[in-house]
DNA sequence: TTGTACGCGTTATCAG
DNA sequence: CTGATAACGCGTACAA
């Protein structure tokens, strides 16, 4: 009565949606209660009375009902998503990583929300801003070198970080990785131990992969260090990792250095591709060049002569990615924000 | 005054989530307009005055404002996400799919959630309850073989739904695959015409590979039409995909079948290591014993003796499934919902 | 133990 | 071209 006054209050306006979609409001009356004892017998079963929850639960059985992880987002400011960034999933050694974080968060009730870069940065950048308009609740990127647009978006965004796959002091928030560039002095000692002095290193670096360049980092120190030259670098283009490349990099390398006695290859892949090219062409591996890797893919272990290579626990950097993000969200105590997994020299039969 | 009566008008509640995000509105008050204008700014920036729109930008910028995703799709009822459900990750052919999926879903605005289920419909079912209470515009799956409630979620969901991998004649909605019982039928058939003539099939059955099932039929039957022993099959176990477990096989193949003169394994990744173990054990391939896989991984292509295999057009196979789903989200008429994208059979030197 | 009333941040709709 | 308002579906705080 009072308020009959100037403004008629506009009439309802109808719903905007679909109605295909089956709601919690739905599931209630179909239950014979409200709302509210529908949420809580999903969200806190204990809750509720014996009877009334299997009474909802029959609802939402018959009806199908899938809860709005949006609309439950919205109230709750929990996204339950975990967003992941990679330079790339195909062929490469990330993908392990993925499958060690998908392992461990999934169980644990999060999603995985998935984006490659092709190793470009400002695509990198890209996905970190488009990745945190769905508000998630950790974030995932491989590496620690970002634009600096995207390390501030990162530093500022409020929500536990983890970066992985390399090393350094004074990461985003969390760290779980090794370092590359000792890996690298590691194994030019290894090379230069069993005598061979004229190491070339091979690899793609000039993409966004920063592992790949620590790697030479590492090359070029530990060669200038002892005596050797530092020099001898040949770098492979394209943007996919593969096999081919690397084979075809072995002729290349043996014109413009003749006399190389070593060549280390930024990954598996392409050490992989230059053994079995060597093969084909008659050049003996190790004992007219030897062949060194990095990464630990199955196949050093498989082919023979099998790799030397650096191997890296990558499923396990997914896991302890996942265990310290999970952590960090449930408040628990962080001893330690920085884990090194380490890697691990294997010496095969190809150096 | 007036209303001082029975109800005291509950307060208004405070903020209950944490200030950290900048809003639409508070971007709008720094522009100086209503929020609505800003919206609009972003979503239809050709409806909004040129002033205005460089305003609402240069609030935007200032604030390092990021959209709420889960509010904008409580308002349009699109979510911006296609869920992805594979069996594994690591070490598989299915990363090339995901990339091909991601490459052109990410430019088209679209963002990934993805899943895996370790080969188990179960877990496959849940993934999908789960994904679909994120409301995806779509979902694409590997296989044609799920759970009955798998299948009628996806059914009922009302969405685009893209089944890969495999063929059939009545998909769920929309299907990217090819026959792997007729590749592994001409696969035979090669064997066959080789001169080969006791065959033995390996692979991992015994999980939810609806693939390596359907290869394994396709062996047999080939077999016993072609008037050969179909029942020389030696299941391989683990979860996951190895040339490990490939190199282990070809022993146990030699003791329960002697004279058998070729395999064919359900994978590459097993065949590697197969013809691996093989080098390493002095028995030649394939003038001791052939050896063929499935797949077209690169390393069959790149091992010596190069692997005999079927190539399946893996990025491919994303591409297209991501075209379709895009085209059917645009509402674009879809000409034939099901797309054979075919194989290959490339002869190498292992058979 | 159960129900009622907001409010989360955005967009569609309608009025100006 | 711009602004005000309602609605999206759920969870929290509070009342019953």
């Amino acid at each position: 009565m009072d308020t009959e006054t100037d403004k008629p209050k506009r009439r309802k306006r109808e719903r905007r949606t679909s109605p295909s979609r089956v709601t919690m409001a739905e599931v209630a009356r179909e239950a014979g209660v409200s709302a509210q004892t529908v949420s809580r017998a999903i969200n806190y079963p204990e809750q509720v009375g014996e009877a009334v929850r299997t009474q909802v639960q029959e609802a939402i059985r018959r009806l199908n009902y899938v809860p709005n992880f949006a609309a439950s987002q919205m109230a709750t400011n929990r996204s339950g998503i975990i967003a992941v960034i990679l330079p790339s999933i195909s062929a490469s050694i990330f993908a392990d990583t993925v499958q060690g974080l998908s392992t461990t968060l999934l169980p644990a009730g999060y999603q995985i929300l998935l984006g490659h870069t092709f190793y470009d940065p400002e695509q990198e950048e890209a996905l970190v801003r488009s990745f945190l308009g769905r508000g998630p609740e950790g974030m995932v990127v491989m590496g620690t070198t970002h634009t600096a647009a995207a390390d501030s978006l990162l530093k500022q965004a409020g929500l536990p970080i983890v970066e992985t796959w390399e090393w350094t002091e004074d990461p985003i928030d969390l760290l779980v990785g090794y370092s590359n560039e000792d890996a690298a002095i590691e194994m030019v000692e290894h090379l230069f131990a069993k005598g061979y002095r004229r190491l070339v290193f091979s690899g793609v670096v000039e993409s966004g992969d920063a592992r790949a360049k620590a790697r030479l980092r590492g090359f070029r120190s530990a060669a200038q260090r002892l005596g050797l030259d530092a020099d001898r670098v040949l770098l492979l283009h394209g943007r996919n990792v593969s096999m081919k490349v690397g084979a075809s990099s072995i002729a290349e390398i043996r014109t413009r250095f003749p006399d190389a006695d070593a060549v280390f290859y930024s990954s598996d892949v392409f050490a992989a591709g230059a053994v079995q090219e060597c093969l084909r062409s008659g050049v003996r591996v190790p004992e007219d060049i030897a062949i060194a890797g990095f990464g630990g893919f199955e196949i050093a272990e498989i082919l023979i002569p099998s790799l030397t290579t650096i191997v890296v626990p990558s499923v396990r950097i997914g896991q302890q990615a996942a265990d310290l993000l999970l952590a960090k969200l449930k408040k628990q105590p962080i001893g330690e924000p920085r884990v090194n997994v380490g890697y691990k020299l294997v010496c095969g039969q190809s150096t």
